[in-house]
DNA sequence: GCATACCTTTCACTCAGTGAAAGACCACTC
DNA sequence: GAGTGGTCTTTCACTGAGTGAAAGGTATGC
């Protein structure tokens, strides 16, 4: 599979899935050639193998002949156990979370060198944020970002300092050595702050999510928790308290 | 597709499908056999199948041996515009009003002869409720299917109302002519209540979201908002209220 | 030790999948 | 209204990817 999907060769089943992962947050709606030339496929295959997803519900395609992901999929993505048991453990918690502060909060886990967003609950009158769930974002410039990023393998760390670092607004902080200051500081006082960093305007603060240890065992960081605000500073303890509290019952409840 | 997918002539995309709609909200882990049981395929196909899903990320393969649905999926069905569209201008107005009256919220559409949950919110300290996002429950045993069904095409009604209906608890109203006559008191009064017609405690109240019409054209119900409670009557107009403050805005929010 | 129930691999057959090429269908432009 | 560039759709002869019965592993339990 890691070879390429349009050689001969490739199977089938590789080029549903480049099909499929041709689809993306700003392309949900895409047409036959677009998606063969995304999924690097002659159109004629893709043509095919999306009369088929159709039909097996797996697609729809809207009057204009575009395609987007179906309701079956949907249904099958939600089933997925890594996402949605932790989410559904801390649903209530977010609402909680969501009702004290009326700001608009996260859950996230680390996707690789990413934050992967999995649940957003969001005021209606709050700052613009970026994130949905399924969306991610660059480890450095948010505050469960930094968070993960914090907790991850010190060698992923080490790559990830060492890479060229996004800088979506000019208050990012991309300077490897400051940034690894960050990240110490984020570890000692269990907790992480942004100002500006992804949104201009936006400031976060977010803790970890800790796996209840076995006795004995190694806690493990699994997730982060994060609250997004327009300004931030004067409410600081009040919004870390409201985290903290959550991110305790949520650690404790997963089995 | 609407061949059986075991007999030769099935094409590799609808083989792929049915292993992956093997799974479900009771079966979220399964082994090569039992997913071979469940897609009525033989086992070496599902095998083969399997382990390119997994190479293709599609699928994750636990210590065990059992597979489930994998993150990749996961971000796939995120991607499906019919459902996230409207989740995603729901939410603000579901968390108002979590908020504002602390009980269980949810977002549901139809699906066939079905309601699916699209979204919820709960509190931690609410009855316990059996649908999460991404679960069907049947239209006339809860308030958010009840508007649905009041709603649906008359003649799926009329289908709906000859069939067989499911009989969650003993409260639930499975007479034809009561459950018509309920149907139209939901259109007449704008909302429909439960008590304890799907789990025995709980109550509930929901209201239809409508999509604003263009000038001239008709409106549509697209959606239901509906709330889950302990004990309900008293609240019943603070509740309502709520709903139907939100169920205006999303309805104008929709593009 | 045998039995059961899985998971995994082999292998010869063959039909499903392939993709270049051509055809149909737009929606514009000059 | 002929021409043009862009889509989507269909055809068709070739061939190797996919098939599934059967056999080989592996891990249980009794």
């Amino acid at each position: 599979m890691s070879g390429n999907v349009s050689t001969p060769g490739a199977s089938v089943v590789s080029r549903v899935l480049a099909v499929l992962y041709a689809f993306d947050n700003g392309h949900r709606r895409l047409g036959v050639t677009d998606l063969a030339r995304r999924a690097d496929l002659p159109v004629p295959t893709v043509y095919r193998l999306l009369r088929e997803l159709v039909a097996g519900e797996a697609l729809t395609r809207d009057a204009d002949g575009r395609y987007a992901i179906g309701r079956r999929l949907w249904d099958v993505g939600m089933l997925a156990p890594e996402q949605t048991e932790l989410q559904q453990v801390a649903s209530p918690f977010l609402s909680d979370i969501h009702a004290a502060t009326r700001a608009t909060v996260h859950l996230a886990v680390r996707d690789g060198r990413e934050v992967l967003y999995l649940d957003r609950l969001s005021g209606r009158a709050s700052v613009p944020v970026v994130s949905r769930a399924g969306s991610r974002l660059p480890l450095h410039a948010t505050g469960v970002g930094k968070v993960l990023l914090a907790h991850a393998p010190a060698e992923l760390q080490d790559d990830y300092l060492a890479a060229e670092l996004r800088r979506p607004t000019v208050h990012t902080i991309t300077r490897p050595d400051r940034l690894r200051r960050q990240l110490a500081a984020v570890r000692r006082e269990g907790c992480a702050t942004t100002e500006d960093e992804m949104t201009l305007g936006a400031c976060s603060i977010a803790v970890p999510i800790t796996r209840a240890a076995a006795p004995g065992g190694d806690s493990e960081v699994v997730a982060a928790l994060g609250i997004v605000v327009p300004t931030l500073k004067r409410e600081r303890t009040r919004l870390l308290t409201a985290l903290q509290v959550a991110a305790r019952g949520i650690g404790r409840s997963m089995p």
